[in-house]
DNA sequence: TTGAAAGCGTTACCAA
DNA sequence: TTGGTAACGCTTTCAA
């Protein structure tokens, strides 16, 4: 039935049939050479109005559009960016896609979207990322430094968001766990809490890792050592098998999670399942401080990652290094913001 | 520091200095013709299997890649999708991108996402998709019946996801509304609600129509009319105002929310602001089943969406579509699965 | 099986 | 300001 629309179109009909109208197109009804056309849609082309005008109306008339595959060919721009996501950790993620995909977008850039759901699939996607000449990437997967070098070989630029390099020098922009964790500890630490747990993300996670060893160095400072840590996934359900888990051992007066849904899933496991009254008799603290966080359910005391202004940083970076091929390895580390809720027992 | 590192690089150095190698590069070298380095990575290129090895020892050693904007220009297929999403609404969809993408992937077919602010801003990412050569596009966001058409003039595939077209014909997947607003609106009846209201999306919203109207409609039949009706964004701040504009009339027994989000966000309202018992002397129902809704706290009773299967028909669609562009305008519609939450009073 | 040559739809450069 | 012409890197005939 689709098909039957396609006799009483209303757009004028292309120059050739079903073909899509090219600058040649344009260029033999409007009268004037292709060069010119290819011109008056260039930004700074040279060309007498009249012209322009004449052109543009063929163009609008017969719905002439440039080529992207054809411009990005011969100009060695494509107005894409690659946006490597690791869809399985955090579920924060989302927030920072739509932040980013917007930003790209208002500066006239295209995101080719990249979810990766295993370590093993990050040369594929690079490869892909290769193949397709996008202008630069952001990358809020964990790549390796091998990995991270084969940017500087392909000479494209790379913002990492909230991982760094370990050897490789990379741009990068992140929020400062250290510190933010640091942050929770010590409020913990003077509300005299004595018992600290800790939910842990994996292993290979970049930022969970980051996370619990600042919140172990910290609790070392003030002499509490044999910390039980125990590993989720970031997930709902791991944070609150992950309190189920320390339940099983002595008793801990605060638990310090990496992710809010960690921290969320626990609050649930202690409340719900094993009647443990917050903050009363536990404090709970998170990280991210996005969405959930803050419903009234839960008002958790987390540590809120400055989205707007870090996917904004990271954008501004890699348009830069777009620009200039030269701009020298940056790090832009932001502060979070300390949010208190009423999960924990604090001042 | 980064510049540095381009000395010691320990790859082949490409032919040509700092330029990408092609397929030239690669059949000089391998003392071949340029087209059959072409047929080499082609699917069903005749190639004697000594010829192959060398080329691809070669294109090995160049780091050589097929470059997808020659390839797309040449052949007509560029192997990407549009992905359009309207991030404003529902924090659902996080997870049909993730699932979506994961598929595309799967099939080898690189995802273009856009993810949509305002109505307006549909006009502008069609341009962007036409200029792309995208093989096809499968769109979370409200198009309107000239949009389109305008795939039809295009040549270009479409699948609607949880959306229709009211008068042109278009591939759709969706979740049936209309028949999982009924089977709530039913429980509810059964067990003797008499005093309903209604959350519901913004007018704009197809889905959130669509729930509205189903569950007025079930009611009306029941007998039940002047149901009052508030709006929100789908957002959990949006349902929690809700249910307070709601708790200035005439308190009801049972809320109907077109999101899940809505409905965590009422279900807060009436239990920490309001104090009112849940499901005891309020129930709330929402809609979607993602996510937060079987979290511990809440536990909502809802409609779970078959994501999995509907990403996965989407996508089936649209390959099939590409694949041939005559295949007819098709709807599949699946039906959602009852979540029996402890948020609402039913058998 | 192989290679030469003709595009694909642009931009970039250079004379005019 | 113009238009001709050469790329860009590939796929696709078509003869050999």
């Amino acid at each position: 039935m689709a098909r039957e629309k396609k006799n009483v179109t209303v757009a004028a009909p292309p120059v050739k049939s079903g073909r899509r109208a090219t600058s040649y197109d344009v260029a033999r009804i409007a009268g004037v050479s292709q060069s010119m056309v290819s011109r008056c849609f260039a930004p700074g082309g040279s060309i007498a109005p009249d012209k322009r005008d004449r052109i543009l109306k063929v163009a609008t008339e017969l719905g002439y559009r440039p080529n992207a595959l054809a411009q990005g060919l011969i100009s060695g721009r494509t107005n894409m960016v690659a946006v490597l996501i690791s869809s399985l950790t955090n579920r924060y993620y989302p927030e920072v896609l739509d932040e980013l995909s917007r930003r790209l977008t208002e500066r006239d850039i295209r995101v080719l979207l990249f979810s990766l759901t295993a370590e093993s699939e990050v040369d594929a996607v690079l490869d892909q990322v290769w193949r397709h000449s996008v202008d630069g990437v952001i990358s809020a997967a964990r790549l390796s430094d091998p990995q991270i070098r084969l940017f500087d070989e392909h000479n494209v630029p790379l913002v990492l968001y909230n991982r760094t390099a370990s050897t490789a020098s990379a741009a990068s922009v992140c929020c400062d766990s250290t510190s933010g964790e640091r942050d929770l500890v010590e409020r913990l630490l003077e509300a005299r809490h004595k018992r600290f747990a800790i939910i842990a993300g994996p292993e290979d996670s970049y930022v969970g890792e980051e996370r619990r060893v600042a919140a172990l160095a910290r609790l070392a400072e003030a002499g509490i050592k044999d910390v039980p840590v125990v590993r989720g996934d970031f997930s709902y359900d791991s944070g609150r098998a992950g309190l189920h888990a320390l339940a099983r051992g002595k008793m801990p007066d605060a638990v310090i999670c990496a992710s809010d849904q960690m921290a969320i899933g626990a609050m649930d496991a202690a409340r719900i399942d094993l009647g443990i009254p917050i903050p009363k008799a536990l404090s709970i603290v998170g990280f991210d401080g996005s969405g959930p966080a803050s419903w009234a359910s839960y008002e958790l005391t987390s540590i809120r990652q400055p989205v707007r202004r870090m996917t904004e940083a990271a954008v501004a970076m890699l348009m830069e290094r777009i620009e200039d091929g030269d701009t020298p390895a940056e790090r832009r580390m932001f502060a979070g913001e300390l949010l208190r809720g009423g999960s924990a027992r604090i001042g």
